[in-house]
DNA sequence: CTCCTTTTCTTGAATGAGTCAAGAAAAGGA
DNA sequence: TCCTTTTCTTGACTCATTCAAGAAAAGGAG
């Protein structure tokens, strides 16, 4: 008995992906598609709402294991911490405030894998490329 | 009366940034210009090759004043720590690899200051577009 | 060239995100 | 329901980076 429809069927998923479904996983799952761009932090915090014992090794095993799995995308702008977000496979990038650290997401504009495309590879096989685009939001910009 | 007429003048480049010359700063330039995208630490080891006794907080200190400077560019990709290198205000970009960390140079292909288009700034200021291409280095794509 | 103020460096301790390890508990197939 | 494997708890630990206080060096003034 689903007791919330709207909501992804985070279970399922991790089932789909060859995990043991526990309920850290689930709760870890369940707190990066609330709250986007969470720190690992904040997450832990955000866990224990709905489970107050969680050790917060069992939070950094979750992510790794959800990120791992593809379940989950782990991103890490330099001088944040590490910072996790559901939304994945979808090649999007971010933006982020230089001063108060909040992160959004960007959609690829280019179209076609768009940045995936390096003038000189010098032998590496690319699978990936990131996007971070640096600046203020709206908040800091404003704050003058 | 300069005796190595190839490198560039460390001493003048921090007088025209209106930094003071030490010889920690000269080193840690020198050392940066020698080994780009080279650790924190590794930055360390080559400065105590030609100044035995640097504290490391002094290349530290360096690091900072340099990069706020703009005479160094700190990058970070996600798993690795910090590492610095010389080439500045050419706008490229980097490719690194996910086994062993290594890290190359790309030129922005696209031309135009190109990545800087975000499809959707979310009010936004950007001021930067930092790419980080991943993959396997040579080496690690080979080694099957 | 010498003095004085300011900036920078040394020393040594502290912080904090993240990891490691051993045993206890939970998951899920037999 | 039992048993094996995976995962979680607890608690210690690592390592890059930062903090803080005093000592030393830089460089402008005289």
């Amino acid at each position: 008995m689903p007791d919330s429809p709207a909501a992804p069927d985070f279970s399922a998923q991790l089932r789909s992906a060859a995990l043991r479904v526990t309920q850290p996983r689930v709760a870890v799952l369940a707190a990066v598609h609330e709250h986007p761009h969470a720190s690992t932090d904040a997450l832990i915090d955000a866990v224990r709402g709905t489970l107050p014992d969680v050790s917060h090794q069992a939070v950094y095993d979750s992510l790794h294991t959800l990120t791992a799995a593809g379940l989950v995308r782990k991103i890490q702008p330099s001088g944040s911490t590490a910072r996790y977000e559901s939304r994945i496979g979808d090649n999007h990038h971010h933006v982020v405030c230089r001063s108060c650290g909040a992160v959004a997401d960007v959609d690829c504009s280019t179209g076609h894998a768009p940045c995936l495309t390096a003038s000189q590879s010098h032998g590496f096989v690319i699978d990936e490329a990131e996007v971070i685009y640096w600046g203020l939001c709206p908040q800091c910009s404003t704050a003058v």
